[in-house]
DNA sequence: TAATATATTCGTACGCGTACTATTAAGTCA
DNA sequence: TGACTTAATAGTACGCGTACGAATATATTA
């Protein structure tokens, strides 16, 4: 008795009017419009509510994000040059992506410098690992080519180191920008050329 | 004519107290209680008098990561065992400035993971460069001593790259937490044992 | 000493994220 | 239909960083 849960569907069609909604704020406004009461403005509703379908404000941002490496996820793959070796692809995979961030240093930001008060129970939750896991997707197949005689965990520890290295070189670029950091193409050359 | 400016000595006072107060505060309160209003009633000062010595909040910050970093170093110095041989140091020195990061995730995210709105023309200024430079000092020697043959500028380039690689793990384990990442220590070995 | 100029301090206000509480809406059952 | 129950929404309020302008303090000069 009482008054019925929305269903499923109704429940969606909120959340992603909300999303949409911040969306189309941040491409239009920019991200500091990005804002809950903004938001629930223009999506013509409390900005109480929106705490109703997402924890907090950095749970919606999650789905912003997944935009942003939509976009980067398709440049990697444009920009990949099938017809070299598999080193020359993958080395063109990292600074490829490391372009991205340093572009958009902005973005790099609101993505791995926030507080994330790990809020798993949002169901709509696209989270840090699902893109790691899109990353390793995408670097994995050029690994196995390069390092066939290698054991699987190996080549997974290889994976992450990569991706710490290749993370570390964005974090560093973009919140160290008052150090003479060098050309990080070379940087990615020390890792791969010794490691492979 | 008109009021003269405070002596240097007025000034250094003033930031000292500030600083003092803001460093007690997040030694005795915690860090969500460093804050500008809290800071300046504690000082006794109105709070915007906080932005006359000090142009935002994370200028001020520098100053209390100044004593992380001192403490830090002071850890990676005396845990090395200047017995063993220069790579086994050397990655040491990796293993224990992670393991500071990792067990104060909080004062990573303080330092590495904020907003720095540049402003270089604080004269009280400790910045990453700095830092950077400290870390590169204590690395350094290690380092002359493993890569005697090379040149200078590809040593530089070398120790930006672990520089870069170390503080990719952090915060990779620190912000992707949902990942099950490996034991830092094999990414540590990854790098040093193909590039040394 | 009184007027003036300028350095310093502080009061007020804005928009922010969000905790907490009150209000409203939408069903069921007597 | 009207009382009841509970989901959904909205209102209010707090502390935050900080922009802006008013108030205050302290020197020089007439």
């Amino acid at each position: 008795m009482g008054r019925p849960k929305q269903t499923d569907d109704e429940r969606q069609k909120k959340v992603d009017k909300i999303i949409q909604t911040a969306q189309a704020l941040f491409i239009t406004e920019g991200y500091p419009s990005v804002s809950m009461r903004k938001i629930a403005a223009k999506a013509g509703m409390g900005t109480m509510t929106l705490y109703k379908y997402f924890p907090n404000k950095n749970a919606l941002l999650h789905h912003i994000w997944a935009e942003f490496f939509d976009e980067l996820f398709a440049l990697v793959r444009s920009d990949v040059d099938k017809t070299k070796d598999a080193k020359s692809q993958l080395k063109q995979v990292c600074i490829t992506y490391l372009n991205y961030w340093v572009e958009h240093k902005d973005r790099f930001r609101i993505v791995f410098l926030n507080e994330d008060r790990a809020s798993s129970s949002d169901e709509f939750f696209i989270n840090h690992a699902n893109i790691t896991e899109e990353m390793l997707l995408v670097v994995g197949p050029l690994m196995q080519d390069l390092l066939k005689s290698v054991d699987p965990s190996a080549m997974m520890i290889f994976l992450e180191s990569l991706m710490c290295f290749v993370h570390g070189i964005a974090l560093n670029v973009i919140t160290i920008s008052e150090y003479p950091w060098n050309d990080y193409e070379k940087y990615i050359d020390i890792f791969l050329d010794s490691t492979l």
